[in-house]
DNA sequence: TATTGTTTTAAACAATTGTTTAATATAAGT
DNA sequence: ACTTATATTAAACAATTGTTTAAAACAATA
């Protein structure tokens, strides 16, 4: 039993590995199973097919990845706060995974894809009242009146693509890994003061829409 | 020799779309072969083999990537002005063909691609004069201290990013596609806001480090 | 020990992969 | 019209694909 247990483990671990690294298409049942230390019988064995295996763990990446997201907006800070703190979650996540949102969007956009409903990650974070604080600081005159979609979308472009990115910026700057990741930690710094400027200008005025 | 001009280009154009949509491991030679009307000896006949077509294809699909980035640098205008019609333009190009920057960095990403030698851009956009400009502009304390890195990073990830990840947002937010378009055009305009003032903060004293 | 049920293996399966062959069609030049 | 070079086709190639089978190894229980 306990046994068993381990080598599905095994093989899910080894699988979820690949499948961020090659994607679903770029890799085969039996490199998944080599991964492993199994055979390709025992893949299917444990998780009927390559695509069901692969399902369990696309699911599963998905929720790490909002995990960490989710758990900042529930956090008792101010609304500025917050943000700062997001993007240091985010590319403290990004460092250590640097290859999943590659691997979430891409398996996102393939047509024969089963899409997977994230409707339910939304909510999560709009129970956390952060979109009150949001309001509020609007109100205010403190914020700038920029909806969710514009938020969301500014974090993570400026979190997610400089990782995904990293062999087309150093192939294109010449850079080494060591040069590379000097960049990336600058470029944290960079865009969490310029995003937090943009979003809370330090002008004492109200702000026009 | 037209005609013959003529089914080369064909498949040419047609393993173009496959290879952009679907990339190098989630097509087939005969899918290759189909989406241009021809078979699959017509391919390798012209061609050699789907690694060669692949390779061949991927090296115009960057050309033309940097192509309007590039143009841009050597255009005659000041540099604030040069940045905001680089974003302008980006956007452009990227509603065009929205599936470019994915498959760029997917096929840079995989182990076992030739790399592409991209080392030659570089300098084309240096010999346009815009560094030297950036560097003036530095000294006189109207723009902030920021490398070519740095600089790059910051424009691409707030152009390509939300192309990039057309599936997740239009998921994550419940968006049909006219409102994803709208939150584009909306986010254009506020990236552009947000580099410009960051990169020259109208502040008029000279700015830190 | 005999008998379960579970886990693991090597081998096989048909289908699909990239690529090649050999024959035929088309066009061009003489 | 004959010859040559190019273009196109259907069929075949061996290798690899995802998946299954059937037998063996293992563990647990009686």
């Amino acid at each position: 039993m306990t046994s068993s247990l381990s080598t599905e483990e095994k093989i899910k671990a080894a699988a979820k590995q690949v499948f961020i690294s090659k994607g679903f298409s770029g890799c085969t049942s039996r490199e998944l199973a080599k991964a492993s230390g199994m055979n390709v019988a025992l893949v299917n064995y444990y998780f009927r097919s390559k695509n069901k295996l692969f399902q369990l763990i696309f699911q599963t990446v998905m929720e790490e990845f909002f995990e960490s997201m989710v758990s900042v907006f529930s956090s008792d800070l101010p609304l500025k706060e917050k943000l700062k703190f997001l993007i240091e979650r985010e590319y403290a996540f990004l460092s250590k995974h640097p290859e999943i949102p590659r691997f979430i969007i891409n398996e996102l956009s393939r047509k024969d894809t089963e899409l997977i409903e994230l409707t339910h990650v939304l909510p999560v974070i709009y129970n956390t009242g952060v979109i009150e604080q949001a309001i509020e600081a609007q109100k205010k005159g403190e914020m700038r009146r920029v909806d969710m979609v514009g938020i969301t979308l500014l974090v993570i472009s400026n979190c997610q693509y400089p990782f995904m990115a990293k062999p087309l910026i150093k192939n294109l700057h010449n850079l080494s890994d060591e040069q590379y990741q000097q960049h990336i930690e600058l470029h944290k710094e960079m865009v969490s003061e310029m995003i937090i400027s943009y979003l809370f200008p330090p002008s004492s005025k109200p702000i026009k829409k």
